[in-house]
DNA sequence: AGAAACCTTACAACAACTGTAAGTATTAAT
DNA sequence: ATTAATACTTACAGTTGTTGTAAGGTTTCT
C-alpha cells in the first residue's frame, strides 16, 4: 500500500484530507512535530508528501528545499496561498505539483496518482551538475552520452556524489568496498582510484577526483548545488 | 535545446503560447494537419507536447490516449474546458499537466519546466503488465525485484515485448542478434532462448516464452495492455 | 516409423573485473 | 637536498560472466 505524508497545520483541514486518502485506500501519515519534521519524513519514506506552505516554525519552503536535497519523494504542494509568485516560487524549491484550497477531492485524488506513477518510473539520479550517476544500474550520465560502471567503480562514485563538495575518508571507502573482508592490501583502494579515474578520462572528465593526502578523495569541479 | 510541439487549432492562441515559449529559448513546432498528427508528432520526438482538448476531427482525448500508447513524451493538456470531469479524464488518459485557459504565462513555463525534467529522469520502461524492462540498462523489474539481463538476453526480451502479443519471428530475431555476421549456427537461437528462459525461471516468471513451430517465439500470459 | 523442428547440456574461447605485487612518482619535513 | 611517507601506475593472474559451437536428446507432425 502506498504511504502518503501529510505536512499540515490546521487540525480539521488535516483531517479532511487524511479522510479523503485513506478512503481511497493509501496508508497516512501526519507530521506533528515541525522540528523533527524532516528525519520524521525521511523515516517514514513516503510515496508522496503533502504540503502545506502557512508553517508555524519552519517555512514551507524550507521544507521544501531540504525534501527536495535529501532527495525525497514527489511533494504535492497544497496551500491558500493563490499568488503565482508562491507557486513559481514553491516549483523553483522542487515542489512537483501546487494545488490551492479549496479543491476538489477528486482532482487532488487525480493528481496524486500522477505523481506516484512518475515517481515509480524515475530513475534514482545522484545528480553533481554536469553529470548524474544512476545507483540502481550504475550508469553515469554526461549529457547525452552514458557510461556503465562497474561495481566498485560504482560504489566509489556514489559515495564522492554524496559526500560531494567533502572529502569521503579512505577508511569509509574501504568499509564500503571490502567492509565484510578479514584483510586486503593498503594498495587496492589507489588502484580502483585509478582506474576509475581512467574511466572518467574516457568520457572527458578528466582531474575530477582530488586526492586528499593522508586522508581521502574528493569530487570537485562542476558544481551545481 | 528542448523542443515542443503544439497541438492547437486556434490561430491566435498557438502564436500566442508558441511566442512565449520561444521567448523562453525552447524550439516550437506546431500540428496543422490532424490526420497525420500522431506521425508527425512521433517524427518531431518532441520532450513536451503541449495539447488542446477541443481539436476539429479527433478528440484530444483520442489523442492523448494514443501518444500515450506508443510511449510519447510528457503531455500537457491547456485547454478552455475548465470542467473537473474533463480534468479527470485527461489525467485518465495519461495526459501529465492540465492548465486552463486563461493562464499566466509564467505558470505555463513553470509547469513546463517541471514535466521536462520529471521524463528526463524517467527510465525508459518497456511494460508487460507484470514486469518491466529497462532497455537501457537492461534491467528487468518484477514487482520490488530487479534482475539484471545479459546484452542478448535484453536484446531478445526487447524484441519479445515491443511485439507482444504478437509472435517475433526468427529471422528478425537473428538480424537483431546476429544481423552483422556473415554466419552463424542455426542452433544458436534456440540456445540463447533456452538460457532467457533458465533467467526468467530464476524470477519465478516460467513458461512465459511460447515457441510458435516454424515461425518464431511471442511472449504469453500477465497481459495487461 | 521417420524426418523436421526444437531443446538441452557441456565445452572452450573470450572479455570484463578484481586483487596482488612490484616499481615509480610525488609530497612534506628535516 | 635528502629522506621517508604517501600516493600512483603498470603488469600479471585468478575469477566470473557471456557467448558460440558441437553433440545428442526430445517433441511434433505426417
Amino acid at each position: 500500500m502506498e504511504k502518503i505524508v501529510i505536512v499540515e497545520d490546521d487540525v480539521f483541514l488535516r483531517a479532511e484530507i487524511q479522510s479523503i486518502l485513506e478512503k481511497e485506500g493509501y496508508s497516512v501519515e501526519c507530521i506533528s512535530s515541525f522540528d523533527t519534521a524532516l528525519e520524521d519524513i525521511a523515516s517514514a519514506s513516503p510515496s508522496l508528501i503533502i504540503l502545506d506552505l502557512n508553517l508555524p516554525k519552519l517555512s514551507g519552503f524550507d521544507i521544501c528545499r531540504a525534501l527536495k536535497a535529501s532527495g525525497l519523494g514527489p511533494i504535492l504542494v497544497l496551500t491558500s496561498r493563490n499568488k503565482l509568485h508562491d507557486e513559481l516560487h514553491a516549483f523553483d524549491l522542487g515542489a512537483d505539483d501546487y494545488l490551492t484550497k479549496p479543491f476538489h477531492p477528486k482532482r487532488l485524488i487525480a493528481r496524486i496518482q500522477k505523481l506516484i506513477h512518475l515517481y515509480a518510473n524515475m530513475r534514482v539520479l545522484l545528480d553533481a551538475g554536469d553529470f548524474q550517476l544512476d545507483q540502481n544500474a550504475n550508469v553515469l550520465y554526461i549529457g547525452k552520452d552514458s557510461i556503465s560502471l562497474s561495481e566498485n567503480e560504482g560504489i566509489i562514485m556514489k559515495a564522492l556524489l554524496k559526500a560531494s563538495p567533502l572529502v569521503v575518508k579512505k577508511e569509509e571507502l574501504f568499509s564500503l568496498l571490502w567492509g565484510s573482508c578479514d584483510y586486503v592490501d593498503e594498495n587496492i583502494l589507489q588502484v580502483n582510484m585509478t582506474r576509475l579515474r581512467k574511466t572518467l578520462d574516457e568520457v572527458g572528465m578528466s582531474n575530477r577526483i582530488k586526492t586528499v593526502r593522508g586522508i581521502g578523495y574528493q569530487l570537485i569541479g562542476g558544481d551545481c548545488e
